[in-house]
DNA sequence: TTTTCGCTGCCCGCCT
RNA sequence: AGGCGGGCAG
């Protein structure tokens, strides 16, 4: 049933509308006005007598302005949507209007509001990035349908009954869309079986939160086992004298966004063994984690002492002591060993062929929820306001999870294993094989191992993936392998974890391509060719592109608002700001914590230095008619398809990105400076790293010039060949006068170089990285790293000013020097030669047997070499930090 | 007679 | 470096 009223100003229904709508065989009903049709509806939901509403965004948009307009009108029936029948509206109405949901809630009370786009609603469906109803439907229901842009402003709402009528369908699909969407995704069912769980009210799990279901099923279960409960608090009975009032001192009602700080350590995740891996990679998962390991060692508020903790803030002081082993387990063990057995039971009826489809989805809810109920256990311990808060035991389990895990991982590598990633319950081992049995295999002997340590905790293989690209911590690709138990045949799919385009604000071309570059690197293609392969594609693309041959809803880019939309400082350089700006100057209701779906829009030429912020338009903007607006072609290749595809093919062998920016049709020189940029930024000083050569870390270090009494001046390289000098027994012997260098003339010369290196490193000249300027100065500018330029203002040059002598290149040079002393690198024939090697005059090198010896024989004088330069060396790493951190902005 | 909200770890981009 | 913003991961 449809209601309508007349719309806008105009008092008149548009005629014809009723005989349309019966011969369409729609049930529309009109009323001369809005009091009119609010009154008929109440009355009709009385007669009805409706359990639940279902509806998509009931709380914070429809009914909010159904509960307002009823109030305003003076629509006496109003109670009729709730089941007490009242009179007056609530004393709250009128004051604190930050709230309403609160009222809403008092006027429905009796009957349950289902919002399938609410937070439980958004947890069911976590695959929707906008929640917006079409995709909701496409994601849940596979099903298309194009959204209609409404706008009851325009006057031809009033007068043309068969435009109206558009509208009035539209409404009607959506009501009927939702229908499906709440029957697809089961949220009525989930919603009572998690209520029948925790034993709290089913309009509250309704609404999304899992705090309250935690009190109650814990206030249950303690009650059963003859427990005097914890009070409630609230802002005027409080138990806790000393922790709660710091922490919320600084609730400010103004910032949504609460500047949450952690209170607690959490999991533990390992640094990546980034880059490509062509072997099987075991991924090794602990079944619910946390839940276990409460189980496992009796953590519970009744087995763990800790009133006395909690107070240092200092977590080693503060972690209270796991129980013995064999105590009787606590109610919050025994309480989620329920939970699991029952889910065990459920899973099993699930599996029973006697059971009807029906009775088998039940199951699946129910089995569901019980997984739910468990999981969201640790959360709420750690959760300030939770009547059951306790910190000291959320504290433990994370710390027994870290433990966990980093046990796993030295089991694994103590039988040589390879782990090459791992994040708070997994670890994934390369297992060096390229058969997927064999790798199998592995992995249930790992697995073995791992279970027999622990009574409940268990390790599974997750999965085996086929190839695996690690790009940082929670960003990663796979090919995921499974067999084909018939055939043997092993299929691989897929698989994409925290990388750019499993992220909602990049747009669906740049998912596309993204996901065909990863097709490509993680294929049993020929690298090169794989590579090429992605090279044309790019090239092909960028065409498309330019030629606008790709529509645009491919380009659309999802971005929350946490706050509102006014309230950003920064908000000048945020398109989704801007978008939002624009739509609430249109009329449109946008609010804090509404997703802003926005295109990123030609200038057309018209204002070249216009940002992408002021460009961004709101997609129902762009597709409007007549609306002339295209996707900015630069700017989508190049932040939404080059930077991602570069993260992807970062360390991919072979790869030639200069050729990547020139397929996608970046501007080079815009991409060689960008790479320049970083080179100096990532800092790269790895003394770890012993995979280069000291001939190519060293190469552009001074060489060390020895002085001879004599008065002739010569490179000195360590034991090496030399005409110039020899090193003896005795130790540094001049060529030419035979005089052999005592330490201290030796120490001191070396100790006047690096004096020298150094004072040129304060002098601190910079020099402009744009050739085409390439000024060099001792004036840093006040824009921080910019050039000034010719004019000394800041402008005509937009260079980045660095650093001659860098702080790097000093502490390379200090290494260089450090080397030459090094015996051990000396006989290991590491040391930089001090030849070039197609020199005419190149002197014999040294037997090894005669290396070794000279090299034993001299330890102790070039130790003390080492030291002088050490001296200077840990003086300068520690500056080196010191100074990066200080002058980073300008380096 | 009063009402909200699970946790931590990590990466990326803008501005100052 | 800090602040702000974004929202993925477990």
């Amino acid at each position: 049933m449809t209601l309508v009223r007349p719309i806008g100003t105009s008092a008149n229904i548009p005629p014809g509308l009723l005989q349309l709508a019966q011969k369409q065989n729609i049930n529309v009903k009109t009323f001369p006005n809005e009091k009119v049709l609010l009154n008929f509806l109440a009355g009709y939901v009385k007669t009805v007598d409706p359990d639940v509403f279902v509806g998509h965004r009931l709380e914070n948009i429809s009914l909010d302005v159904l509960v307002q307009r009823m109030h305003d009108l003076q629509v006496y029936t109003w109670s009729t949507f709730g089941r007490r029948n009242r009179k007056s509206w609530p004393d709250r109405f009128n004051k604190s209007s930050f709230n309403n949901n609160l009222l809403i809630r008092e006027v429905f009370q009796g009957r349950l509001l289902c919002d399938v786009a609410n937070e439980l609603g958004q947890s069911l469906t976590p695959k929707c990035q906008s929640w917006e109803i079409a995709e909701m439907y496409d994601v849940v229901c596979h099903k298309e349908v194009n959204p209609m842009e409404i706008n009851f402003l325009n006057p031809k709402f009033s007068e043309d009954a068969s435009f109206l009528m558009m509208a009035l369908k539209e409404n009607f699909t959506n009501v009927k869309i939702t229908a499906e969407i709440a029957f697809s995704i089961q949220i009525l069912s989930l919603s009572k079986q998690l209520t029948n769980i925790a034993g709290n009210a089913w309009s509250h799990t309704l609404s999304g939160t899992r705090a309250g279901r935690n009190e109650f099923i814990l206030l249950h279960e303690f009650k059963r086992n003859n427990y005097i409960v914890p009070d409630k608090e609230d802002k005027y009975h409080k138990n806790s004298t000393q922790v709660k009032m710091i922490e919320s001192t600084e609730d400010d009602a103004t910032t949504a966004t609460s500047n949450k700080k952690p209170k607690y350590q959490g999991g533990l995740v390992f640094e990546p063994e980034k880059g490509l891996h062509k072997n099987f990679v075991l991924v090794m998962d602990f079944n619910s984690l946390y839940p276990s390991i409460i189980q496992e060692f009796n953590i519970c508020f009744t087995t763990i002492e800790r009133d006395q903790f909690n107070v240092t803030h200092d977590e080693d002081r503060d972690m209270p002591v796991i129980p013995e082993r064999d105590s009787t387990a606590g109610v919050l063990p025994r309480l989620l060993s329920t939970l699991v057995n029952r889910r065990r039971e459920v899973k099993k009826l699930l599996k029973d062929p006697k059971n009807t489809p029906f009775q088998k989805a039940q199951f699946d809810i129910k089995q569901q929820a019980l997984k739910l109920t468990a999981n969201s256990m640790y959360g709420c311990l750690g959760y300030v306001l939770s009547r059951f808060y306790a910190k000291p035991l959320a504290m433990l389990v994370t710390n027994k999870g870290r433990e966990i895990l980093m046990d796993t991982r030295q089991l694994a590598e103590s039988i040589g294993l390879r782990v090459v990633y791992g994040d708070t319950d997994s670890v994934m081992i390369d297992t060096g094989v390229d058969n997927f049995n064999e790798a199998l295999k592995i992995g249930e002997e790992f697995k073995l191992k791992v279970n027999e340590r622990y009574r409940l905790l268990e390790i599974d293989i997750d999965n085996v993936f086929k190839r695996l690209l690690l790009h940082a911590k929670k960003k990663y690709a796979a090919m995921n392998a499974t067999i084909n138990k018939t055939t043997g045949e092993v299929n691989t799919t897929l698989e994409v974890k925290g990388l750019d385009m499993r992220r909602r604000e990049y747009c669906q071309l740049s998912k596309d391509i993204s996901t065909f570059v990863l097709m490509k690197i993680l294929s049993d293609l020929d690298p090169e060719q794989a590579l090429g392969e992605v090279y044309d594609y790019l090239e092909e693309m960028t065409g498309k592109i330019k030629n606008r041959d790709i529509g645009a809803e491919k380009f659309r880019i999802n971005t929350k608002l946490s706050k509102d939309p006014g309230s950003y400082p920064n908000g000048k350089s945020m398109p989704q700001v801007q978008v939002a700006l624009r739509l609430r100057n249109e009329g449109k209701v946008i609010k804090a914590g509404a997703v802003i779906t926005y295109i990123i829009t030609d200038s057309g030429k018209q204002d070249e230095n216009s940002t992408p912020a002021e460009r961004a338009r709101a997609i129902q903007e762009v597709f409007s008619k007549g609306s002339n607006l295209y996707p900015d072609a630069e700017y989508y290749l190049e932040k939404q398809i080059f930077a991602p595809v570069e993260r992807l093919l970062e360390r991919i062998e072979g790869v030639d990105m200069m050729r990547v920016a020139k397929c996608l049709g970046i501007d080079t020189k815009k991409y060689v400076l960008r790479v320049r940029n970083n080179e100096g930024q990532s800092g790269e000083i790895m003394p770890l790293e012993s995979s280069i050569s000291d001939a190519e870390r060293f190469n552009n270090s001074s060489f060390l010039v020895l002085k001879c009494k004599c008065d002739k001046q010569f490179r000195f390289g360590g034991i090496q060949a030399s005409h110039d000098y020899n090193v003896t027994f005795n130790g540094v012997t001049c060529s030419s006068c035979q005089y052999t260098f005592p330490i201290l003339k030796l120490t001191s010369q070396l100790e006047r170089t690096i004096r020298q290196h150094i004072s040129l490193y304060y002098n601190g000249w910079l020099v402009c990285d744009d050739a085409a300027c390439g000024i060099t100065t001792r004036q840093i500018s006040v824009y921080g790293k910019r050039c000034i330029g010719t004019s000394g203002k800041a402008y005509g040059c937009k260079g980045i000013m660095r650093f001659k002598y860098t702080d790097k290149a000093l502490y390379n040079q200090l290494l260089y020097f450090n080397s030459l002393f090094d015996v051990d690198k000396t006989k290991k024939n590491e040391l930089r030669p001090i030849y070039n090697f197609d020199d005419k005059n190149l002197p014999t090198k040294l037997p090894s047997g005669q290396v070794d010896a000279l090299s034993e024989q001299n330890r102790e004088t070039f130790s003390a070499c080492q030291e002088v330069v050490n001296k200077y060396l840990d003086d300068c790493g520690r500056r080196y930090v010191n100074m990066r951190s200080i002058f980073d902005f300008m380096t």
